[in-house]
DNA sequence: TCTATTCTCGTACGATGTACGAGAATAGAG
DNA sequence: CTCTATTCTCGTACATCGTACGAGAATAGA
């Protein structure tokens, strides 16, 4: 991907970003902070795409030269996996479990949703990394209380976890490119006109149907609400 | 990203991309194919990951200087949008719906999934393309026959097969990622050291707990199946 | 004060997507 | 056949990217 790793999972060590107590007290003092840095990779992904982050504007955005970023992250991949985890924070939930897995649940995935909506590069991003951050072992610790009154092993835990994320995901990826079309009439325009000149072919009858009897229009929100109380309803504890 | 769109949906104008007759019928005859380039940068993506389709690999791979192959694509993008849709020709379906239409829409979830395994790039690519080409739309055409039994209007059975579509790349996502992982003891080992320091600090109860009860390893393959089953069985025909 | 350590960042390199434009090949007109 | 318009080919060039290198500045302990 745009400077995506590969297509699979790239090479973050974990222990070896996750699990370092600061210890250097000796030589120059740093100038920034990986929070400063790392905050300031997501409002610019935040604001114009994750095509945006190049180590060259984060650089300029937090008054530091280029390579000084290399003092905070060893290469522009574990940067990502900062801004993953940074805006992990912002998933802070407070309330314990009521009980009621299921409606437990669903709130995680509402919660899940809402913020990859605010951060849109988030659901391309989290396919590709692998590793959770302390940020995001905190709001998992979180579901997995909500998960306990099933019952479930540890494995099928983080598996029901890991399905509803990548559900979440999954959906908000495609909600955000169905957006973007309705944003720009031009696009949605030509779309249409596209779509309605294969219809016109023949050799699409079901799509030629579909598109002549549309029925009412729905909104993203009541979709997801839709499919994610199918998913979670259907979830037993055996 | 790398060479990614932005985060979100990429300019392609479908008209100009897909209903083009071929009419150039003077001047210099072509000497590759739109097919030729696309079908070695596929197996290029198949062999090494999205980030080894480089114009001047692909141009390289068939022979090609690599300003030619913008007589083909008028870009970068536009080629990955025929990649996806290039692959999509192998999802070719010729029974025709059973009548028990959960059945067939299991069935269908089932060829993504193995398609997208077979193609490891395609769920980040799905992700931000938007517009379908003639074979994805082959496929969709049969989707929608499956989904003729179930009375639906036009909107709801689009948005269905969007969903299930975006619930597979995700769980497929999930899977090449674990998977990257596992393949390396290196990484798995790593990324044990990593969960079970992380639980041991007290502050991850529900954490430590589920990695010192994991149960019974999952098979992705059941893991699959038990989502998509829910996901489906839940499906009504309101 | 000296030395080891740590952070800063200018320069430089290889790789990428692609604009440009000169040349080669072809089809129809004369 | 010649001429011209059209189409494809592709070498060169450029801006932009991630980042290796290493010289200099700042700091802590000896």
């Amino acid at each position: 991907m745009s400077g995506d790793g590969k297509s699979g999972a790239e090479s973050v060590d974990p222990e070896q970003l996750w699990l370092r107590p600061t210890e250097p007290r000796r030589g120059r003092r740093p100038s920034f902070s990986r929070e400063t840095i790392t905050a300031a990779a997501v409002s610019l992904a935040d604001a114009e795409g994750l095509d945006a982050v190049t180590m060259r504007r984060v650089a300029a955005e937090v008054g530091a030269g280029v390579m000084s970023l290399y003092s905070y992250a060893p290469d522009k991949e574990t940067l990502l996996e900062l801004m993953v985890d940074h805006v992990s924070g912002e998933l802070t939930v407070t309330d314990p479990p009521s009980g009621d897995w299921r409606a437990d649940l669903k709130t995680v995935a509402r919660l899940q949703r809402a913020h990859m909506l605010r951060h849109p590069w988030l659901p391309v991003a989290l396919f590709t990394r692998r590793v959770p951050g302390p940020k995001t072992l905190a709001f998992l610790e979180h579901a997995l209380a909500a998960l306990r009154p099933t019952g479930l092993d540890g494995a099928a835990k983080l598996e029901v976890f890991a399905q509803i994320t990548a559900f979440v995901a999954g959906h908000v990826a495609h909600e955000i490119a169905q957006a973007a079309v309705s944003r720009s009439p031009a696009r949605a325009a030509a779309e249409g006109r596209y779509l309605a000149a294969v219809a016109a072919d023949g050799c699409h009858p079901e799509l030629a149907e579909a598109l002549s009897a549309p029925g009412r229009p729905l909104t993203p929100d009541a979709t997801f609400t839709r499919f994610l109380n199918r998913l979670i309803d259907g979830l037993d504890t055996g």
